[in-house]
DNA sequence: GCATTTTACGCAAACGGTTGCGTGAAAATT
DNA sequence: AATTTTCACGCAACCGTTTGCGTAAAATGC
């Protein structure tokens, strides 16, 4: 346990007094050129590094973000932490991480240590349980400012980062009238989640666009089970008249979809066509691709809400600052077409 | 900018002093019972919680780990960091997240950076780059232990967990025996990788042990490109007599392997059978299933690696303690037998 | 040559909590 | 009743660095 050297052995070697030493470390310009050059020189030598933990605890300040996230397994989130780590490097901070793995409780202990470790300010992509928010308005009273991104609170008067699915998805159902579909179905998640309601309200919105009516029989639901996935897709194509598109709630429905799909004998992209949400990158791997996905550009969200999140712990760290109003950003989703070239 | 209570604003009401607020409220013994219900009683009205950041600077010790590994995008890191989470939340310690993104330069500023914000110990799984270590025996000057897991360095005295693929290995290539196959090749990754060269020695020795010869044209390389993907394996199906069966470097490589084998008009698992190393979960959505993986345990490792490293760290907080010798331990792979069903 | 400004540095408090040691008063012992 | 022990608490140093303020000495002005 040999300590490391402190700035207190620099000045005893040099006879001089702390203050000067931490002062010409710093190039203070009282200090006089000579002085500063001995006592920087000296450090070089022995070694002497500033001990950051002694000065995070006088500034009240950690330089460390903390974010919690869903799960780093889905390719979403962890583009997500790339740009969080990306935007955290250039401002000279840390990520603490903490997966919620979707459970409000976890991540309801996540936030309560991270607080406790006194991060300077949290991103936060909720849990799919998550439907109260007091463990983050608890966080106001520490004054740790909370950007949300993605999987964001409803709820006004906060800072987030979102991604409005309405371009991408109107773009996918365009092309798809473009190519004469007019049955156009969903399949959309479990009620009780908002994406659910999200995607319902922006797919009505679409097809009114386009000039199609909506029809009840061709939306359906899933848990998000496999099992209901297959049943979503088998409701579809048992209908007298069935959907020759389907706008699905994400990928992972999608891949249970495709080969429900295929066990029927049907043709993906010929009998019917998929949409979906972008979270897997495996499509190139795949035999049957959809036609398109819809981009939520994970990277930009997050890297985004880690600006704002740095925004406001410096508005916070100059004296008399004015709050800041909240941060508020919404990226368009866009498009991405897979099956284009066949 | 409300300031948090501290213990002396307890002290002040209650006209005690700080030493005996701090004593009440860890229970001393040597404070009086009225006293420390006093003080506790204070202590919660005012919402009083200990600054972390000064025990800290106290003590030299800020209770978060650093873990820096290649990718999250990989599964195999993502549920390696699961295990890294897990392992510290039961220690009470925090997980400070780098991303090396198989870069060494980078691998290197992240290490630098949490020698700086002098993390208590750092957990690591290498960069495909890296094969000097400085920048890791430079920690020992900070007393941070530093732990290794799954991508090892090649060096003794280092602490680390990985997984012993032979025994994988082993089972595989004697399940692929039984079935009858005589002609197992092998499609190995970039000469210059120390997986690679390991990967070697594991076939050569498994087939020895299976009383097969060594055949070197059924010995491939790719370069982990698609392009050296489809190459290795147009090799191995272009001659006379092909391999029946062949080991590939990973599922990356696999997914093109299973793409071309079958553009070749090849039915896989009865023209050709496939084992691999897993790192995707996804094969329960393909139509072609590898015979079966090599499952390498990623939890299991990190999270052994997370208790080796708080061993050390524990070790080094108790004043007289004698250094602990390296802590070592490789765990068994296991093949997992996906297509046995069919 | 004396008053004034400037230069270069030191003193000490502060950040929040912990802890070894000292001490007066109460309790126990003889 | 005198002595010893126990109890309950306070004092002060410490962790490493920063910073406002004070001040000798040097430089400048006249």
């Amino acid at each position: 346990m040999n300590k490391l050297p402190t700035i207190k052995e620099i000045a005893k070697r040099l006879n001089v007094s702390v203050s000067t030493v931490s002062r010409a470390l710093r190039d203070h310009p009282s200090i006089g050129l000579v002085t500063t050059m001995r006592v920087q020189k000296v450090a070089k030598e022995i070694g002497y590094e500033v001990n950051r933990s002694a000065i995070h605890f006088k500034e009240r300040k950690t330089y460390s973000i903390g974010v919690v996230l869903p799960s780093l397994s889905e390719p979403f989130f962890s583009a997500a932490l790339t740009g969080v780590e990306d935007a955290a490097e250039a401002n000279n901070y840390n990520v603490i991480i903490g997966q919620s793995l979707e459970n409000f409780e976890r991540e309801k202990r996540i936030v309560e240590n991270m607080k406790d470790h006194r991060v300077d300010g949290i991103l936060v992509s909720l849990t799919k349980e998550t439907s109260t928010y007091d463990h983050f308005d608890n966080l106001k009273k520490y004054n740790i400012p909370v950007v949300f991104f993605d999987r964001v609170p409803n709820k006004r008067d906060i800072n987030f980062v979102s991604c409005n699915l309405h371009s991408g998805m109107l773009q996918a159902i365009s092309k798809l009238v473009s190519m004469g579909h007019k049955r156009i179905g969903l399949i959309n998640g479990p009620a009780k989640l908002a994406a659910t309601r999200q995607r319902l309200q922006i797919y009505a919105s679409c097809l009114k666009e386009n000039q199609l009516v909506l029809e009840q029989d061709i939306i359906v639901s899933t848990d998000l089970s496999k099992a209901g996935n297959l049943k979503a897709i088998h409701k579809l194509i048992a209908l007298d008249e069935s959907p020759t598109a389907v706008i699905v709630f994400n990928d992972y429905v999608l891949l249970d979809c495709i080969a429900a799909v295929k066990a029927a004998g049907l043709k993906v992209n010929s009998d019917i066509s998929f949409v979906s949400f972008a979270n897997l990158p495996i499509w190139e791997y795949m035999d049957s691709l959809p036609l398109a996905s819809i981009e939520q550009f994970a990277y930009r969200q997050s890297s985004m809400a880690a600006e704002f999140l740095f925004k406001l712990i410096n508005n916070a760290a100059i004296p008399g600052a004015t709050e800041l109003p909240p941060l508020q950003h919404i990226i368009d989703s866009e498009m991405v077409l897979y099956h284009s070239a066949k």
